[in-house]
DNA sequence: TCTATATTTGCACCCGTGTGCAAGCATTAT
DNA sequence: ATAATGCTTGCACACGGGTGCAAATATAGA
């Protein structure tokens, strides 16, 4: 039996004890960790036997209080109603350790936790805090911009409101072009745009971009919508009741997403409470490109984001050193470019 | 040094320098940011104030260093494609941030590389590896009790085979007995099993449990069959195959599924490649109740764990106590009741 | 008012590793 | 063989705060 889990003399192996065993000082026996650190390839064999031997790991924590570099990220996610966020962590953790770095998840809830939450990676000396997705106002930035705690603040996903922020994010303007050449092409002549909680900002948003474009396009202006959350059941129960007393001659004959989770709602809206049919009565079209996406019931047309190239960029930054909160910079956002997934739904 | 601080000097805002402004030693300064600590009001006041106005705040990773407790729960996960995990990262930052803890989110590929993680996040000094999900193999549990380099090993969501493993699930017995009793209440005869990955150990699955249960209550065995993981399309294709060429009269009346994720591939097959209904032809269930299940497509019949509940369970563990709240025993396993959700699927 | 007791405060030392420098050693050129 | 050069190695000091104890102060009891 086991009560004690462990001999609590492993966990205390320290340098000092590799040292002695291998005859030399700690550290050298350090720089036997350490890459490109100067050491001979006898004393590295000596030491990493060593610590074979006794079971000896490097500590991260005194590393990291005496580096003053934690290798740790912090990502910050507000909105868990959006499956593409699994994705998106996925990838994110994935990378960021293949290439050393730790992450810290850390759900925040509204806009004044996401300033707490923001102080307390801090605390653990992150080397940058990730915001992932929407949820994040510009007042939310602000506040944390202004503790000055945060090394780095990077916006991933979304367009950094900020002139002091650094944004990974994928190009809405190529973007929200491709969908509109594909759903004119296609021929649908009266969309519709759902678009998710409206940010207060002057940036440009997806829908505008869209609505623009499409205004560039074809002299007509979009009809639009909006929900607080990018939230499924949001979507459905919108879609439902704004099309429920509408004349079938004035239906849109495709509604333009935002994102997946939306036209996941709206699918099952146009469907199960209209009772009209996709792609036939009404098509729809996504962002994203969630897993359920591909499924045959959705078979979305959507717009994939490239996420493995977009966390290599992450990396990057992380590895570059600029973009210092507070630092000014003419390459604060880095724009991606995805691709549309053609399925049935558009 | 004036009021206005530039990012650096912000960051090395130290305990001492909260002391020299307020007045006194450097200690004080600390047991003003504890909780139960000896201090004066008037000195916690005048501390706090002070730090304030500095933007002080305790550096954790010097704290974790000194006083050996991070703080700190790795979260390990290995399966990102089911939907479910969201939810359980969710519950489970939270609850742990709620409770003082931050999590650091792990990914793992393949059973050596969980060894790796684990081995990682030791080197953070994480208090305790709460691995999610059903992926990792005794023997992965095993080299990692072997190195004993974490001081606590919780497996969640799942059974744990180990003698000397916490484990923090769902009594499948109970939930399995549920789902028997509304099967057979529901009218259904002939099930047909449709599992995840069958670990090698001797513990009892969920399919094993199901399967026992229908025999005691019927006398009948139940056929079934396992997929390599919990994936929507590993299950899509399946049943597909497994049923293609199967006569009607042999068809089962109800798909008894191991997870949502399973449920929702078997749905879709049923539906987009058997050509046939659901539930009228054949019915399904699932377990978790993801957020899909209870939309109007799959309106999925399916057994909800206490995810809170567990989470609370979990953080009891940490501090010491046992699983179940409020419990004092020293049992290994802490098993949780959830409730059958009925919907449409069966 | 004075001592007995409880509460606050200060301090030496420790946690385990990184950094820059200088001494130690080996290798090469003269 | 000797000096110049380049690797290796050891070391003092730093990182920021926790712990237990002793000194200092405040409070209570007589």
């Amino acid at each position: 039996m086991s009560k004690e889990q462990n001999s609590s003399e492993a966990l205390s192996v320290t340098a000092d004890d590799v040292a002695k065993l291998a005859g030399v000082s700690r550290w050298t026996v350090n720089r036997a960790f350490k890459k490109d650190a100067s050491i001979s390839e006898k004393s590295r064999e000596k030491v990493k036997r060593a610590a074979a031997e006794l079971g000896y790991l490097p500590d991260l924590l005194a590393a990291s209080l005496s580096s003053d570099k934690s290798h740790l990220v912090a990502l910050l996610i507000d909105d868990f109603a959006n499956p593409h966020k699994l994705a998106v962590l996925e990838v994110l953790t994935k990378t960021l350790r293949a290439h050393g770095w730790d992450s810290l998840l850390v759900s925040t809830s509204g806009e004044e936790d996401a300033t707490n939450a923001l102080m307390g990676a801090s605390q653990r000396r992150v080397d940058a805090a990730v915001m992932i997705g929407s949820g994040f106002n510009d007042e939310t930035l602000n506040t944390a911009l202004k503790s000055r705690r945060v090394r780095k603040l990077i916006i991933f996903l979304r367009e950094s409101p900020l002139d002091n922020t650094l944004s990974i994010c994928v190009d809405d303007k190529i973007a929200m072009g491709v969908v509109v050449d594909y759903v004119l092409q296609k021929g649908y002549r009266s969309p519709y745009f759902l678009a998710g909680p409206q940010t207060s900002s002057a940036h440009l948003s997806r829908k505008e971009t869209f609505l623009t474009q499409w205004f560039d396009a074809t002299g007509q202006t979009v009809a639009f919508s909006s929900v607080a959350s990018y939230d499924y059941q949001l979507a459905y129960d919108h879609i439902q009741n704004h099309f429920a007393d509408v004349g079938t001659a004035d239906l849109p004959d495709v509604i333009v997403c935002e994102n997946d989770a939306l036209a996941m709602g709206t699918i099952d809206a146009i469907r199960y409470k209209l009772g009209l049919r996709v792609p036939e009565d009404i098509a729809v079209t996504g962002f994203d490109d969630v897993p359920q996406a591909a499924g045959p019931h959705y078979d979305l047309t959507t717009y994939k984001q490239p996420l493995d190239e977009m966390a290599n960029a992450l990396v990057n930054l992380l590895k570059g050193g600029s973009g210092k909160v507070g630092q000014a910079s003419t390459e604060q956002t880095s724009r991606f470019e995805g691709k549309l997934v053609v399925r049935t739904s558009a």
